[in-house]
DNA sequence: AAGGTAATACTACCATGGTAGTTAATGTGT
DNA sequence: ACACATTAACTACCATGGTAGTATTACCTT
């Protein structure tokens, strides 16, 4: 599967995410939704895409006068590999540890534990 | 508490964590611990603690003809901080959609379950 | 046809992390 | 005393992410 290792920058990333959200999206409408978080120049958006999509991240098709990107890489794929890099500078590869981490170290709410033990729930249910 | 976002590189939070295990070492000791990992020059890692205490990341004091350096931030702010940061990338600051990530996207064994579903009930316990 | 507008292309720049060589100082052993 | 080793200082370099200005192209409107 090549992995190939997805070193991505904090703007590259939410660029992704946006990608995958509304595929197709013109360098304005990621513009766009980016602005409310981020103000950048539209030029900066159009370039950081022109550069991602020669890291063969994201690719284009002309629609009239513009481009219309969408990502080249999976959603599933970059988070594990953003998740696994997480890991692994969090506590040295073990995903426990990680998640004692984020707990110990950030106020969790009541809901926010229920919801965490059901997800565990379900992840044991699927294991077997 | 000034926050002061730690934007740290892989590296220089893998030295802070040798130093946090192991305060008052020098250089050639630091280069060591790294050195199964990482096989860097020695005058990498020098360089890279000189960087860092101009950051304000660590300190040294002088013991005979080496150096002495301590980690200067503590290690829990920056793992908050690191993590904190992790959640942003991943999951836009939700949590449990971060853990969920996690638990998708990799493969997670019965134990660790097991010690996930424990580390809920303990934060639920102290939460109240 | 002319002028405005919206889009991409190109170029440039800066900061930072990472990497290491070279040099200089200082101590150590024979 | 002299060679050797250790150590820190300084310098340099490269890749990348991020940022944006300027130039160019093409379209649309009047």
């Amino acid at each position: 599967m090549k992995s190939s290792s997805h070193r991505l920058g904090d703007l590259q990333l939410r660029i992704l995410q946006s990608l995958w959200v509304r595929p197709d999206s013109s360098v304005a409408e990621v513009h766009a939704e980016l602005k409310p978080e981020r103000d950048l120049a539209y030029t900066t958006v159009a370039t950081m895409l022109r550069k991602m999509e020669a890291r063969g991240l994201v690719l284009h098709r002309e629609e009239g006068r513009s481009f219309l990107y969408r990502a080249k890489v999976a959603a599933a794929e970059v988070s594990r590999s953003v998740g696994q890099h997480l890991i692994e500078r969090l506590s040295a590869g073990s995903l426990t540890e990680a998640v004692s981490h984020l707990l110990t170290s950030r106020e969790v709410s009541r809901e926010e534990l229920d919801q965490l033990e059901k997800l565990i729930k379900e992840a044991k249910r699927r294991a077997q």
